[in-house]
DNA sequence: TATATATAGAGAAAAGTTTCTCGATTCGCT
DNA sequence: AGCGAATCGAGAAACTTTTCTCTATATATA
């Protein structure tokens, strides 16, 4: 059961738990559309390689509940979950930098169901500013602030080149922006009350490289068979 | 220092600080770049905020050594750094799904500095197949698994749409590929050998959006001011 | 209706990660 | 050369997250 601090929102999710909420929001939608109406943790730990337990409990931030020998209504799954992060209501958002990241993003409609509308584009490129991307206007860079603050837009997202993350980021600080979905592999400095999150495209394939870098060295080994070779 | 098991490369690396090394690694080379030659841990947690400690135990990991008062030479954290993600040496790849995102990663060359060159797409489009995309060749899926026998293709990348994405990772393991990226959003059922990493893209998208929907919360409870709603 | 069983939920224990503390080392300065 | 300050490196402590254990409850079955 909750607590108090938990309904005023006071005490803060556990990053990892933050991390498998989406996860769990795209299996339970597909089990909604195949038609499933109740699910167990131990069959979602199934499907998912996780621990029953810790889906019970990362499930109880969000305030459902379920019942004994019959599990969770999916449809409330897929709400709380939705409510919790916020996926609920559309969150509109101004991307700057269209160029190849950033156009893949504008051509995105499943955003829409992650509480997500990209609503215009930004950039320098005067061969693009003007045009649309996936019926996205690109619009100067100079205007961000100021439609920002017109609109009331709350959502940043940056995908201009490292070099140009902070002078953007500064802009959408100017416009009234509050956070900030950075793909531009840098720290931004922003005022403390704005949240920033960098997407860390790297960690994956650093996992990846890594892992591969030692089964190779794993298999080099065996054919030397027994040298050990210093430093 | 280091023990045995970490020298024959044993112990798991925390994922955490897998997660923070390809952070260090854009920091050093930025340092590198700008003709920095030695950095210590305190500046580099200042710089990226994090404790010092933290650093220091995330970089002895590399199995880079530093000197005390002066800290690390730059060059070297680089190079193990390097050495340790293994993105000293160059994996070739195929990505399958020549779509929007698929485009903008053929088009991303910084990725050869992350030890990872796509060498050629695959798609089931006719009207991709046969093009080139950002200079590399689009071929038809069917080929994949013989091409990367022949080639020795070690790493795959997914991004397509999510209800093919299982069809093409059995191709993918197929054709003896290791290591799968799986930008599509969904569990992959693969032989437990084969490493897949999913890009957990909607895991910022959550935490940026669950922060303003508190946020939003905070402000609206603010103005109706000691009223408590229940559900 | 009684019984067996699967599962939620709560709390305890274990494992993992971060932060703190301290001694050793190096460098710059007097 | 000696002293003080900065920093590394190692181990301990504090904190967080995961896993285990137990109890209560709903359902199906005999
Ligand atoms: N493409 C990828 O696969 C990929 C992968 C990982 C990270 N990233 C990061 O994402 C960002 C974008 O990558 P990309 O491949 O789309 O680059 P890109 O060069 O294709 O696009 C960058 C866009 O930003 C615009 N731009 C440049 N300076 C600007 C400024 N000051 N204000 C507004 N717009 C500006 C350019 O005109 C261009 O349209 C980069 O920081 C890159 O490191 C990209
Ligand atoms: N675009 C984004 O910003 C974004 C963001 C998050 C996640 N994703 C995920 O990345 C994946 C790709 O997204 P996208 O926007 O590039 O989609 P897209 O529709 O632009 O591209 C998909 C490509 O895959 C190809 N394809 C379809 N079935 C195939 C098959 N069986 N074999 C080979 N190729 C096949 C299509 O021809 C197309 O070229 C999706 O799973 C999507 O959910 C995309």
């Amino acid at each position: 059961m909750e607590n108090a601090a938990d309904s005023k929102g006071l005490t803060t999710i556990p990053e990892p738990t933050l991390r498998r909420l989406p996860i769990y929001y795209q299996y339970l939608r597909n089990l909604e559309s195949a038609g499933k109406k109740v699910i167990s943790c131990t069959t979602i730990g199934n499907d998912l390689s996780l621990d029953p337990t810790q889906v019970r409990k990362d499930l109880a931030h969000t305030g459902v509940e379920g019942k004994p020998k019959v599990g969770y209504m999916v449809s409330d799954l897929v709400r709380k979950i939705e409510e919790f992060l916020g996926w609920n209501k559309i969150n509109a958002a101004f991307l700057a930098g269209a160029g190849n990241l950033g156009s893949a993003l504008l051509g995105y409609p499943q955003f829409r169901e992650h509480g997500l509308s990209i609503v215009a584009a930004f950039d320098r490129d005067p061969a693009k500013v003007g045009s649309l991307i996936h019926g996205k206007r690109v619009l100067p860079l100079e205007t961000l602030p100021g439609l920002a603050r017109r609109m009331g837009i709350r959502l940043g997202i940056i995908t201009v080149p490292p070099a140009a993350a902070q002078e953007v980021a500064d802009f959408m600080v100017q416009g009234g922006i509050q956070a900030i979905w950075n793909f531009a592999p840098v720290m931004l400095k922003v005022p403390s009350s704005i949240v920033v999150r960098n997407e860390e495209l790297y960690y994956s394939l650093a996992a990846l490289s890594h892992t591969l870098a030692k089964k190779l060295n794993v298999e080099i080994k065996k054919g030397e068979e027994g040298y050990a070779s210093s430093n």
